[in-house]
Parts: structure tokens; sequence; C-alpha cells
DNA sequence: TATTTTTCTGTTAACGTTCACATACTTTTT
DNA sequence: AAAAAGTATGTGAACGTTAACAGAAAAATA
């Protein structure tokens, strides 16, 4: 709001020009309370005259409720998240609340940053949709201490005051991966994590437990491209991260035959990779991603990955938190997990 | 703010519990003003204690300022809007301003009850990337005439308190059309308008402007696929548009050798269609998109678009709207039309 | 007609913060 | 040593709104 040229008109300023007190101007743009006709004409073309909009922050500050929920987003560039917005917000405005976004790219501090920027503004309740990482786990357990209510998705993420959405990402993994090995792959690899770093990462955990359940042997240099998790840089995977980890690969000696990518965008830079190198998919690798994100279905070869059910996971998410908003009572920690769906496209078959 | 369960901690409970007054430990917080080493200390100490956090409701109605400036995005699947979305973020954390996000898709309602919850909540300023319409701009209108900080972003829009940021689209769709003139193509269509509802479409008109440069025929059966500019569903062109628009370019007598489409998510449609029908790119027919979106390379043949300074447009606008802010006295409209540039890729050639 | 209920409007206080001012004590300057 | 400047804290009011209460007039009921 620019002060400088010009004050913005208040309750009062409409009163007082409408020749009544603030709290009969506020029944009238509330709606509430007995207002005469008479007056409660006059008092609207006033306000009409005088362009009033009310001040949400000092009716925030009395209601101690502003009717906003914030949600934080990681990565506001990868259409899952913008997937998630849209489907949280439907609901949102539905139940006449906004919805407020943050994004939180790249480290730990501007998740807090987000955090704080939401609660200073004494949103109602919190959705959390970023990577998890301990600094801003820390200040979350905290925020929920004081009192917000926060609901997350797809993270990490245990707090007996807080709702949690995910999808099954292990289960996801498995049948990537399985869905190879009834293909007759023997020779897997994975990019997108270590052994060491992967042991958070659902889809790598469901890639592991397969090999095993069938029991094929779990080969180190085969899962290569590390995703750093560090505090300072959460971040996304990214293609350069996909084609360098596929780079790695092809020069190994005896070389996968298929390949199961973290997301899509690491899919999308090992194809490049794999077509650079002359070979072709899937007759001499296949490979599978994760997300299925709109450009999937035009990677040539057709990108064969695993759905995650995100209209829902935003969809719940949302009723969770609101629920949270509107009861009174304390109540009961809700968690969902929500199956993946396998797309088989054109990227995967049969080794040669 | 869940207030059911616990309330929070205000500046005077601090202020009880160490033994001072209120503007002390406000003093202590903001760090201004004078307070003894020795007060400060005790009063940071219960801070921590009691899990004080500032009210920016209260502080906000005080002070008649925020440090939030808020961002309407018409459609946050684009990953025009992601890039636009980071770069305005990263200026404003600098600068010290939250950022917030509102959507609105589909409708100029939308567009209103963005614009609403952002001034009600008192933002600092508002940048504005939706696309024009009426009810939507005449709000507009209305709310800087009400002194709030307004700057937009490739929007039609003109208001003597307004800044502006676009980028020269019609001479991106120029130079797209020109390079297909150059390679020597006659029959040129456009997907994406028609004559009647491309009178504001900049690339559109760059188009038509290229073609009656070089003294080639404006013919209204290569022009198809009219993304509806109704108030009611403004609305991104998408992929289906541009997929039947080039069924239908594909079964005229004369069919055209080269399709210049308004997005490139019509270009990707369009090459399907092409695909589909068993012609091949460029061989039979070249295309040409707008945007550059990241898929654009991964589209086979990848694409030749004409990509638009989306970093550039977000850094102008967040400063253009932070000098908005931060000056007192009137100050003159700025406005700045930033170039486009054209990308080559394998989607163009000459014609058979 | 007397009584109760409903309708209409106003008064006061509070939400949590900060600014302007006041007070008192301490240090520096003349 | 007196005056001036600097340091440290407190008081009161205000930002714009609304809930709770109160009082009076009008309408409905007994």
């Amino acid at each position: 709001m620019k002060t400088g040229l010009k004050k913005s008109t208040t309750l009062s300023d409409v009163a007082k020009t409408a020749g009544v007190t603030s709290m009969t101007v506020s029944r009238v743009v509330n709606q509430n309370g007995y207002v005469s006709d008479e007056t409660r004409e006059k008092v609207l073309r006033v306000v009409k005259e005088l362009n009033y909009r009310r001040n949400g922050l000092a009716r925030g500050l009395k209601l101690q409720r502003t009717d906003t929920i914030g949600l934080i987003l990681g990565d506001i560039a990868n259409p899952f998240a913008a997937e998630l917005a849209r489907s949280i917000r439907d609901i949102t405005t539905q139940r006449g609340y906004n919805l407020f976004i943050c994004i939180s790219e790249h480290s730990a501090k501007e998740d807090v940053a987000a955090f704080d920027a939401l609660t200073d503004h004494q949103v109602d309740g919190i959705i959390v949709a970023t990577r998890s990482n301990r600094i801003g786990d820390k200040h979350l357990h905290e925020m929920i201490e004081r009192g917000v209510s926060v609901v997350c998705i797809g993270r990490d993420f245990y707090n007996e005051n807080a709702d949690s959405v995910t999808a099954d990402a292990l289960h996801g993994g498995f049948q990537a991966t399985q869905h190879l090995i009834d293909l007759g792959h023997k020779k897997i690899a994975f990019i997108g994590a270590t052994l060491e770093s992967g042991k958070n990462l659902k889809r790598f955990q469901g890639y592991l437990k397969a090999l095993k359940a069938s029991n094929l042997p779990v080969e180190e240099r085969f899962i290569t491209g590390n995703s750093e998790t560090s505090d300072e840089a959460p971040g996304y995977s990214t293609e350069k991260l996909g084609y360098e980890a596929m780079k790695r690969l092809l020069v190994l000696p005896q070389r996968p035959t298929a390949v199961f990518t973290r997301n899509d965008f690491t899919a999308i830079g090992a194809i490049n990779a794999i077509k650079e190198s002359g070979l072709r998919i899937p007759n001499d690798i296949s490979i599978v991603g994760f997300d299925d994100i709109p450009t999937a279905i035009h990677t040539s070869p057709a990108l064969t990955t695993v759905r995650q059910p995100t209209r829902r996971e935003g969809f719940l998410a949302a009723e969770f938190l609101l629920r949270r908003i509107e009861t009174k009572d304390p109540i009961e920690r809700e968690e969902k997990i929500l199956e993946c769906e396998l797309i088989v496209r054109q990227s995967t078959g049969a080794p040669a």
C-alpha cells in the first residue's frame, strides 16, 4: 500500500461522511447485525464514492484470523509443484481462504525465511512442500510447537501435531524396477543417489527392494549421480546430473541394459547422453523416469515413468489443513500415503 | 495461526517476564533506540524462552508498511511464469522484501480476487503478470487510483501511475516469420489467433508485418486456432489447440509449408499432428514456436523458437516496483520494452 | 394497554505493535 | 561546577478493525 500519495480510506472516514459510526459501517460491509435499509444504502453509496476497502491487517489483528493459508514450494519450475499449487488453491478458494505461495529454492535458510514470512503475516495455516532438511525441520517443529497449523506434502517429517500426505514412492520405485526386471533386465542402474545419500530417498529404496526381491545383485558401480542433500543446497536433480551420470555409466566395461532415474528431468539428461553415444532406446538401453512431467510424452522415445497422484495429494493436504484450522479442540494426526502409477511408454523394452 | 490450543506470545508477555515494558522489548528486537547491554541480554533470553515472534499484522498496521510485495501469475504451470517468479524473488529477497505469489487462472474474477487478497493484506506493491482482460484491467485501474504501487509485466495495460515491462513480441513475431521467409517459404500459417482476435497479440501482428514487408499475401485460411480472449476464460493456449489447428491446416488443398505458432505448447501440439499425418519436419513443414520453454530442446526435432528475456523482465519489474514503493514523491512512469531472440534449431528448413 | 421481543445504532475496549514525548540518570563539554 | 549532550527506560496514544455491551425506538405479543 503506497501511503506517500494518498491515504487510504478507513471505516471512520466512511462513517463520518455517511453520518454514522464506524460500527454501523462495519455492520454494512460485513453484512452482519441489524442495519436499516435506508442506512445501508447510504453507507454503501459512500463506500463506493470514497473507494473504501477494508484493511486486512487491522481486521486480522482483531479477529485473530486472516482466512489466508500459505504454501511453501521448493521448486516452482517443477511441473509437480505447479499442479500441487493448483489443486490446493482449488480447495482453499472454494472454502473461502486466500492462498499465498512462497518459494524456497536452494537452501534451508530460505525455507526458514518462508516459514517466518508466512507466520509473521499470521496465516491461518501452512502447507509445506519442500524437501526435508535438518535446519528447516527444526524450525518447522518449533513453529508447530508455537501452535501454527501445518501439513506436509511428500516430505520426510514427523510431528504429532502436523498432518502428512505423501505418495508411496517406495512402491513406485519398486514398480519401476520390477517392470524392468519383468522385461528381462538384469543389469539395472540407478541415477540420482548413492547408497549413502539415498537412505531417505524412497524411490531409490524401492529400487533396492525390487532387486533384492528378485535376487539380483546390488552393484555399487551402477548406482551413481548423487544429488547433494546438504542443508546448503537441497535443490532438485537436474538434467545435467542425469546427462553426466549416464556418461559415466556408458563407459563401464559391462554397461547396464536399463536405467531407473530419480526423476524425469534426470531421465531426459540421460536420454540425451545415450543418444549422443549413438545407442538406441530402448533397443540398447531402457530407461524409466519418475514424476510423469508433461514433457515425458514428448521425449523421443516417449518416457516410461511413474506418476504421482499430485492432484489428490493437494486436495487431501488442503482438506487436512482446513480441518485442523477449523477445529477448536486438539485433533489426531492424519497421515495418508497415496499410490503411484507406472506409466509404460516407449523408452522401455526387453534387453538385446 | 492456530489460536485454539495456544495463545501466542506477545511483546508484553515478554516484557512482563523480563521485568521491563513492551517498548524496551520492541527496542531490543528491532535493534533501535538505546538499551543497556544488561537489559538486552535479559530480554533476549526471555524472547528465546517464550519463543516470541512478532505479529506482522500489528506491526504492519502501525508502520503502514509490510515489507511484502505480491506477484500475480496467470499460469503457474508455464515455465515462463516460474522463471519470472524466481527472478523477481531474487531481487525482492535481496532488498529485504517478502514475496507472496497468487495464482489467477481461468478468469477475470480470479484476477480481481487475487488483487483484492493482496491489497487487503496491505502488500507494499504488486507485480501483475496475468493476461489483460476488461474486468481485471478496470479493477487494476481502480487499485492504482487508490494508491497501490503496481508494475505490469508483458501485459497490455496503460496507466500513468504504473510501470510496465514487456518483451518486444511484435519484433519477435516479425523475426520468426522473417526467418521462414528467408528460408524461402511463401505459404506461412499462423496458429493461435484470428485476424479479429489477434488484434492485441503482438507476436501475431509481427507475423502480419513480416508478410507485408515481403509482399506476401495474408491468407485468412492460413490463420487459425483461436484462443478465446473472453473475460471468462483467458487461459493460455494449449497443446490441444495446436494439434487441432494443425489438423485443419493439413487438409487444406494448398497446405502451408511453414507454421508459426503463438507459443511452444501450441507448437508441440502442431508437431504431434504433423507426425501423425506422416509428414516430416522440417522437410515437409517447418515450424516455429514462441517462448523457448525448456521442453523446446527435447521435441523431435528440436524446436526453433523465440526466446523472451524473462529474467531481465523480472529483474526490471522488481526494480521498478521497489523504486515506486521507496520513493515518497510522485514519480514518472517507467516503461521498458526488451528484445526477443530468435533461437534457430532443427524444426525449420527450406521448403521442398 | 402493558409487556416482551425485535430492530437499529452507538460506546468502549481490545487486538499487538511502534512513534513521539517525557523523565531520570550518566557522561562530556565549557 | 554548571550546562549540554548522551544513555536508558517508561507513558500514552495511535494504526483500523470488531466483539461485547448498552440504550432506545419499533414491532409483536399478551
